[in-house]
DNA sequence: TTTTCGTGCTCTGCATGCAATTGATGCCAA
DNA sequence: TTGGCATCAATTGCATGCAGAGCACGAAAA
């Protein structure tokens, strides 16, 4: 007789991993690891509270393995605390981090400026301008929504024109948890017109290829941005 | 009759993962990855190899699990390149590569020396003048060994200086791969003088409080230190 | 009443088993 | 010979089992 032959099927899949259908097939873990980075961001899983591993693999339709590993990817990039023997937790934001992340960001983004400023090609400076008329457009009109979609795409296209990929990177990895701030403000209409104002002239600082003034003027903006937020989330904290 | 118990032991350790007996006992997936990451810099494991689970976690003396776990978090370091359903690979160090990581090193060490210039502490500049005066005294004995180990710990200790997480460990993530570089160049010595005066500049502007300065001379001889690194590994390749 | 110790339970950390993917090899037909 | 196809072996990816760490709760001692 056979030794015994459960199928040890996967898991089924639940809501919350859905397939997407999207380009290259990755792994489980790298599935989730999204997966638990957009529901930590927009706020399902609240900061402080444990993640389980066994409530989270099912919750996922996965088996602990690969959750685990994307646990350990969000931990590196701050989203997730990780603690010996005990249960992972969402990472609180305090306010003194969200200060260092602006710097941060205001830091990288100015090289990239800089860089960008000598580097953009005519199409990719097109492209730009196309995303700040439309930005504007938006703000004309007091689409939030759109308006922040636009702005993101911005800052991300001026970092991908610096031509830098350890600086992208190192960007991409501090944008979620500058996404959490962001999300928890909520007044994010505070400085809207200011910043639109910013953003034109980074825009005209690139254009006429000046470095230096296109990254002060981001390394600013990414500043302002910073403590409005700031404010933001003590008016909300207050509250 | 029961089932067969095999004892499930650990695999027997390898010369390779030894205790080290380190203060907070880590994983087993932090210490292979500190391994791995040694490994990978001293060029043991070098690059291009295929980095088989099997072969390696045996090795290690540990499973393939951890070892997995590790594994991913080099590839985010960028010292590992990940191939789905292939053998990972120790990653290849292009000399594009190097340009773009030295000027990534140089934004966020520029950035780091104008903060520090601000924030860093009385002890603090204490320790960083006897670091200078220790380096500069190897420097005169022609100590390479000593005289790069000060040199790093000065760097580490200004982006400490800056008191920003982010920013610090985005620093030390670049930092293998740096080293790398550095130790394929070899002839380190090149810039050896003018790499101490600029050290003596840089401690020089932090002194007198001057952030912009500091920034400026400290972005720059990290650039140069790119640019001799990246001739020098052009003179390595030809021959 | 407070402290200490023990007991049990839950959960992580690690090892290992099974299946599916991939690259290699050999075979057959054109 | 060359192109296409089936098969095989190697290796990853994922699921799951087992042992031990840590916490909660409660009983016993001070």
């Amino acid at each position: 007789m056979d030794p015994v032959r459960r199928p040890r099927g996967r898991p089924r899949k639940s809501v919350l991993l859905e397939p997407a259908a999207l380009g290259p097939r990755r792994g489980l873990h790298d599935q989730a690891a999204e997966r638990l980075r957009g529901l930590i961001v927009e706020g399902t899983l609240s900061a402080g509270s444990a993640l389980v591993e066994t409530e989270l693999s099912a919750a996922l339709g996965i088996s602990r393995t690969p959750l685990r590993e994307a646990l350990k990817l969000l931990a590196v990039e701050g989203l997730v605390e990780l603690r010996p023997n005990r249960s992972p937790r969402v990472a609180e934001l305090q306010a003194d981090a969200v200060t260092e992340l602006f710097e941060a960001i205001a830091a990288i983004e100015r090289a990239a400026a800089e860089l960008a400023a000598t580097r953009i090609t005519h199409a990719e400076l097109e492209r730009l301008r196309r995303l700040q008329t439309e930005m504007e457009a938006h703000h004309a009109a007091r689409d939030l929504g759109p308006y922040f979609a636009l702005n993101q795409q911005i800052h991300a296209l001026i970092v991908a024109c610096a031509r830098n990929t350890p600086l992208r990177e190192a960007h991409d990895a501090l944008h979620a948890r500058a996404e959490i701030a962001r999300r928890r403000a909520l007044d994010s209409r505070a400085r809207w017109d200011e910043s639109v104002a910013e953003h034109r002239a980074i825009l005209a600082a690139i254009e006429a290829g000046d470095a230096a003034g296109a990254g002060r003027l981001l390394s600013d903006h990414v500043g302002h941005t910073g403590t409005a937020l700031l404010a933001g989330l003590a008016r909300h904290a207050a509250a």
